[in-house]
DNA sequence: AGATGAATTTAGCCATGGCTTAGTTTATAC
DNA sequence: GTATAAACTAAGCCATGGCTAAATTCATCT
């Protein structure tokens, strides 16, 4: 019955979403915001696994520069990086990933990955599959990430 | 060129997704952040808009509810959308869009419909698609949105 | 070894967006 | 018409995440 006066309230290619219970849409907000604290610190260990990799350590200066902030800024949200044990670091020493870090960039970079194969093979330009899976990564979840690898699968045979 | 040594240092599986020129990648991030300051205000006046449609009027307290902050919070950031030009209200009274407020909410709902169809038309539950397309929704650039409105026609015919 | 320039840190500024506590206004109910 | 409850505002706190300017450390070159 739900359903049904949903459906009734729902005009014509307008989607039911709006207009739920307001404390559903709350949980939503919360949520949002909660992934939202995360989205500083996945992308500060992903990028600092892919400088290690690519160029074999993560320096500051690298850092701020692929993060287009100034060195100031990154060292700050690095210190609290450190102080919540995702990277260590030597004063004026490159910076390093603790296993915690290590795993959440793993993660990150899996579901990063994932995002923009999906949008590859959904027909988005590479351009700009790089550029909206680095705003989407965050907010996906495990369901839909499922849904996104069958869609890949899918694609790819 | 740039292409073929793409695909060399490409491992199976993985993406050609990170490492790319830095400055292109700051580019990004930088772009992230820009769409990262319009969330706010896009939330607030689409659930403004919905609260206009249902109930005839946007209260504080309703507001509030909705996002899931307490009112004071809420009243903060609508002192600051007023500041900016998307609402008006009088101390005490309701909230109103203005043309600019209502422009805006009207764009947000119609691309916060298509991710959540989009997401609904790929096979992710209604519940999830509801979650997700919160999230999603501002960090979605107008060529993957044109994907997406192209994915829900096939799918709905 | 000392000078120089690059990298890093320190200190302090600002806006956003949460919070609490306390006061004020409005609306309701009697 | 006044008491009470609800709604709203005010003031002030905190963390995040940007910034600049200035000091410090490190590395390199001669």
């Amino acid at each position: 019955m739900t359903l049904a006066k949903q459906d009734k309230n729902t005009k014509a290619g307008e989607a039911d979403r709006a207009l739920q219970a307001p404390e559903l849409q709350a949980e939503v907000f919360n949520s949002v915001r909660q992934a939202h604290l995360m989205e500083a610190v996945e992308d500060y260990v992903e990028l600092i696994d892919d400088l290690i990799r690519s160029t074999g350590e993560a320096r500051l200066v690298d850092i701020a520069f692929r993060l287009g902030i100034t060195q100031p800024s990154a060292s700050k949200t690095l210190a609290r990086l450190q102080r919540d044990g995702f990277v260590t670091s030597a004063p004026y020493r490159s910076i390093f990933l603790t296993e915690k870090g290590k795993a959440l960039a793993d993660a990150s970079r899996e579901r990063h990955d994932l995002v923009y194969r999906f949008l590859c093979a959904l027909g988005v330009s590479k351009e700009t599959a790089k550029h909206d899976s680095e705003g989407l990564e965050h907010h996906v979840s495990e369901e839909t990430l499922d849904v996104f690898r069958s869609f890949i699968q899918k694609a790819e045979k």
